[in-house]
This record gives structure tokens, C-alpha cells and sequence, in this order.
DNA sequence: CTAGGTTCTAGAGTCGGCTCTAGGGCAACC
DNA sequence: GGTTGCCCTAGAGCCGACTCTAGAACCTAG
């Protein structure tokens, strides 16, 4: 049922550029069941979005950026469309998102340490002989890499 | 050039074992090149590795786990396999990635602020109303999200 | 000597997450 | 009335990183 689109109403293309998601991907996501309410639709089946819409997407992002699966996240989004009542389930899937975002960080940071060490030996090395090879020996079997 | 196995050397399987990647994965790498030192082949072309392998493949994965790709990580292990005159540019390539981790971290970050925020608003929402809806009108419109 | 386990190669298949194409509609401007 | 520009659908294609299959060789134990 088009209904009339109202001054707010945004076209596809504008939710494009207010979220950096392509017109493709939003188009995308609604199959996928990302979109908490249906998208409406204009004369000639034209999409229409509110601010409501992109606030949500925003979040949608946000998780997705955070590695949530697309599938995770059409399960949120049901339970959201299911309104309340499923409060206690949104709360258990947030949390275990948290935890895995947690795990993540905490992973990330073991890998910068180590990254961060070899960039400092690869600094020292630099310092100490800029030029050329002056001790050829020093770091040579295969990998300077192993300790 | 198939030479005779010494003591240390270790299977395909055993490498996977150690590693955590599956066989598969090792011949893959292989032949993606992510490998320092070429694989030397036993009788009936069976490949062998040594622990300084295993010690590599542990820093791949590493950086895989930190999200650099598999170009990367090629172009990485050619600059070690060419040896000495390369550090600058590796150098240069693991500062990068350095960066390129940092910035992930910090958006981690600011995802799990948000989820954070989010679990704790479920957490006082189930607390007030737990068991029905006495409240009908606190959260409804569509998404409790929004704020 | 046979059966089971490990390995080999080359190449196909899978999965997630987009991204794009073809073919068409509608509206506005020149 | 043609051109431009945004929009539509259904479906194909792509990319990264694996993952698996088929068919065959080898080794070891029973």
C-alpha cells in the first residue's frame, strides 16, 4: 500500500550517504531481515526510510564493524520486532556479543604486542647498521624472526 | 631432491597438530607462499617440516588472527625470504599493520562502549519490570533503541 | 598380504558479505 | 520528446579464506 511520502521521508540514496552503506547493500540487508520495521514504499514501489530507519542501521553497523554475523543480527533484529517481551533474549545475545568483542580486543592486543616487539627489533637493527651489511651474521638463518 | 628425514623433522600432520591448522591449510599456505623457507620433500614427495616452520606458521597466524590478509602476509614472508637489505621495508610493512591494528582496537572499543551501554539499559529494564509488562509504554516505539 | 592410516596432487566447492548487471519504470528538465 | 538521474527486481558474480573430494602412493601393524 504506497502510502504519500511526508517531508521526512528519505529516499534510498539518502540513507546511502547518511549511513556509507550502498544502495545495493541496503537493498541487501532488507532481504536479509536487517531492517527493524518494514520499509515503506512510495508510488512506483520506491523505498522510503525515516531517521528512526538510519538510527538503526547506525547500531547495525556498529555490530557488524564489531563482527556480528549478518544472521546474529537479523536475530536481534526480530526480537526487537517482536517488541517487548523479548527483552530478557536481547539481553543474552548483547552479552554474549559482549564478551566475544572483549575476547577480540583482548586477542588484537596480544597480536599489537608482538607486532610491536618486532618493530622495535627491526628499529635497533636499522639504527645499528643503517648503510650496508657491516655484520652479516647477525640475524641471517632464514628468519630474524624466531625469538 | 627428496633427503632423508632427521629426527627433528616433523610431518604435515604433525605441523598441523602443533599449529591448529589443518592439513589443508598448511598446503594451502604453501602454495599462497606464505611459507619462509621452501618445503623440503622426503621419499614419495612427502613434505617436512622443521620447528623453525612451525615458529613461523605461528607468527602467520598470529598476524592473520590481527586481521592482515594473505597478500600481505606473502609479501611479508618474500622480504624475509630475500634476507638481508629487506628490513626497512618490512620495517615499513609491519608499522602498518601496526596502525592497522591500533585503529581496530579502538573501534572495538568504541562498539563495545556502545554494547556496554546497551546490556546495561536491558539489565536495569528487566530489573524494574521483571516479570510482565507494567510499563507498556516505557520502550515501545519500535526501537528502544535509539538512544 | 591386506587393511588402515597418512600423505600426495589438482581442482572443485563453500561460506560470508557484499557488489554488480540486465532490463525496466518514472519524473524532471531542456 | 529525448536525456538524465534515481529507483525497482531478480539473479549472477566476486573475493577472501578456507575446506573438501577423488584417486593414487606409501608405510606400518596384524
Amino acid at each position: 500500500m504506497p502510502e504519500t511520502p511526508c517531508a521526512q521521508d528519505l529516499s534510498i540514496g539518502q540513507v546511502a550517504e547518511r549511513t556509507g552503506l550502498s544502495v545495493h547493500t541496503l537493498r541487501f540487508y532488507e532481504r536479509e531481515g536487517i531492517l527493524a520495521n518494514p520499509v515503506r514504499r512510495g508510488p512506483g514501489g520506491r523505498r522510503f526510510y525515516n531517521e528512526d530507519d538510519v538510527e538503526w542501521l547506525r547500531v547495525c553497523i556498529l555490530l557488524r564493524a564489531s563482527g556480528m554475523p549478518l544472521p546474529t543480527i537479523r536475530q536481534y533484529t526480530e526480537l526487537v520486532r517482536q517488541g517487548s517481551g523479548t527483552e530478557e533474549e536481547r539481553l543474552t545475545l548483547l552479552r554474549r556479543h559482549q564478551e566475544h568483542v572483549v575476547a577480540q580486543i583482548e586477542k588484537l592486543t596480544q597480536c599489537l604486542d608482538l607486532i610491536t616487539f618486532k618493530v622495535g627489533v627491526y628499529e635497533d637493527h636499522l639504527e645499528q647498521g643503517p648503510a650496508g651489511q657491516l655484520c652479516a651474521a647477525s640475524s641471517l638463518p632464514g628468519n630474524a624472526e624466531d625469538d
